[in-house]
RNA sequence: UCCCCUAUAGCUCAACGGUAGAGCGAGCGGCUGUUAACCGCUAGGUUCUUGGUUCGAAUCCAAGUGGGGGAGCCA
């Protein structure tokens, strides 16, 4: 017999009278002297679990079912009968209970049906998705990728492949890991006493990526509109509620497109993603709304609904040099040429304009090698969007397509060319001004659903000294 | 990497220099078409480690280790 998944129960899309298969763990149980007992089980196909009746009468009824307790998996077939009791619509009237798997020692099963501190729970990374919060944050996540894929499917963008590996180094956007074959007890030496790379896997030194970006950009100018959606690595020793050593990015480009199309695409892109997980998860982040912030869903709603404000940098300068002579402390000092500190961010987009902020042309000197410098040959066409309650959300700019300017560039901060020639034959033959931007993928997962940590919206964190499961 | 906080029962915490406690969870019993139910009883701790101060340390001090928060870096 197939198995119903407990969403469809819920949903009411499976007619009382219809037998069914469930198949799932046990969130509680609760017995009734009136001859029965009450299951609460789980499946993850939604927020809530299906209620179970399990009658005294089942042959296994006590040696099975009353020893049930939460974490045991169970496959019950029956029939689905309207509720009895209030709190649901629908039940299961257990026919056969069948205990699948039990728990070997309720006394120390790590999740107890109760109150669980986060901290607590990344010590059981491989058990706390059975819990109310993970099983959200789960199907949050799903949504929200799902959403971003088709976003871009139904737009005509192509989704690249970008390597994890990249033998470059070229890619200067923090700390790599290193990614190595050689013997660390014996490595062998040039003559000079350096490591001798020759000798590695690839021929040279190699690393993880820690951003797709210059490779994406090989394919925007090709097919146009591409996107990148993989794991991304730092080896930055930050230790922050914000940072993660493997996380995952979103890296839009598109070709025939200037700073300003940019700033549209994160626009749209971002509220169609979010419009999404309000409509297909309304369970979960009623969950987040009522347990985690209680408006995580006003703040997505507004954020959808209002338009993006664009603002140039040196207005922002000076719009925040106003603040501070009108009386405004900040702990950063407001200068031209200064990039923006969080709470410069946050003053913008939460006290001076009260909506999502699309902050534009940036100086040269604060930003990286690739953004199109501007006519004024002070600033590049960089932006950031910044959200009330967050902060920066996206960065992007448009990319330098003039090869004598871009050499420049690269000559101007000390950069060697040589490794970039294929960057650069971009700019050799037939060139296009192009754009594009970058997303943290899990910092968009904190912004959707309030959760304070990001080590809590992946499944497994990887961190400075944090690579347990 | 820097600064601050913290470590007591399976979990969340109390005890603040004088014999280590509660709630939840667990076990047993009672009660009930129950809703993370409710009531009673029971079990459960070498107070992170090492050293020091003291008649006496969970408590004070030092170092270490783990955890958390903030800053910087960034997405």
């Amino acid at each position: 017999m197939q198995t119903t998944p407990v969403t469809a129960l819920l949903a009411g899309r499976i007619p009382v009278g219809t037998a069914v298969r469930v198949q799932g763990w046990i969130r509680t149980r609760r017995d009734s002297k009136a001859g029965l007992s009450f299951l609460h089980v789980h499946d993850g196909s939604c927020f809530d679990p299906v209620q179970v009746v399990a009658p005294s009468d089942l042959p296994n009824y006590t040696s099975d079912v009353q020893r049930l307790t939460t974490g045991c998996s169970v496959d019950v077939t029956g029939t689905v009968v309207a509720s009895a009791g209030a709190g649901q619509s629908v039940e299961v009237q257990a026919a056969s209970v069948r205990v699948v798997g039990w728990v070997d020692d309720p006394e120390t099963y790590p999740v107890a049906a109760k109150r669980h501190s986060f901290e607590y729970l990344r010590e059981i990374a491989h058990l706390r998705p059975r819990t109310n919060t993970f099983g959200a944050i789960a199907r949050v996540r799903n949504c929200l990728a799902q959403a971003v894929h088709r976003y871009f499917h139904e737009r005509g963008f192509c989704w690249i492949h970008t390597p994890i590996i990249t033998a470059s180094d070229c890619e200067g956007a923090g700390a790599m890991f290193r990614v190595s074959t050689l013997d660390m007890l014996n490595i062998p030496r040039t003559p000079a006493g350096g490591v001798d790379f020759s000798n590695d896997f690839f021929g040279k030194e190699a690393f993880l990526t820690v951003s797709g970006q210059l490779n994406v950009e090989t394919y925007a100018c090709a097919l146009s509109k591409v996107y990148t959606f993989g794991p991304t690595f730092r080896a930055e020793n930050s230790n922050t509620t914000r940072h993660l050593s493997e996380f995952w990015m979103i890296e839009p480009e598109i070709a025939f497109a200037d700073l300003a199309a940019d700033a549209d695409l994160a626009e749209d892109f971002l509220k169609a993603i979010f419009r999404t997980l309000l409509e297909e998860r309304a369970d979960d982040m009623k969950f987040f709304a009522d347990r985690i912030d209680r408006s995580c869903i006003t703040r997505l709603e507004t954020f959808i609904d209002a338009s993006f404000e664009r603002m140039e940098y040196t207005e922002a300068i000076r719009r925040l040099e106003k603040a501070v002579s009108d009386g405004r402390a900040f702990e950063f000092p407001v200068r031209w040429g200064c990039d923006l500190q969080s709470e410069h961010e946050r003053y913008l987009t939460e006290e001076l304009v009260g909506r999502p902020v699309v902050v534009m042309n940036y100086p040269k000197a604060i930003k990286a090698f690739y953004m199109r410098l501007n006519d004024d040959e002070r600033t590049v066409a960089a932006m950031d969007v910044l959200a009330p309650g967050i902060g920066e959300i996206i960065g992007g700019s448009q990319r330098e397509e003039r090869l004598d300017v871009l050499d420049r560039r690269i000559a101007e901060m000390g950069l060697d060319a040589a490794p970039y020639w294929w960057y650069r034959d971009l700019r050799r033959y037939g060139t296009v001004p192009h754009a594009g931007f970058g997303l943290g993928f899990e910092r968009t997962i904190i912004y959707a659903t309030g959760m304070a940590n990001i080590r809590d919206v992946i499944p497994f964190p990887r961190a400075p000294r944090t690579a347990e499961f």
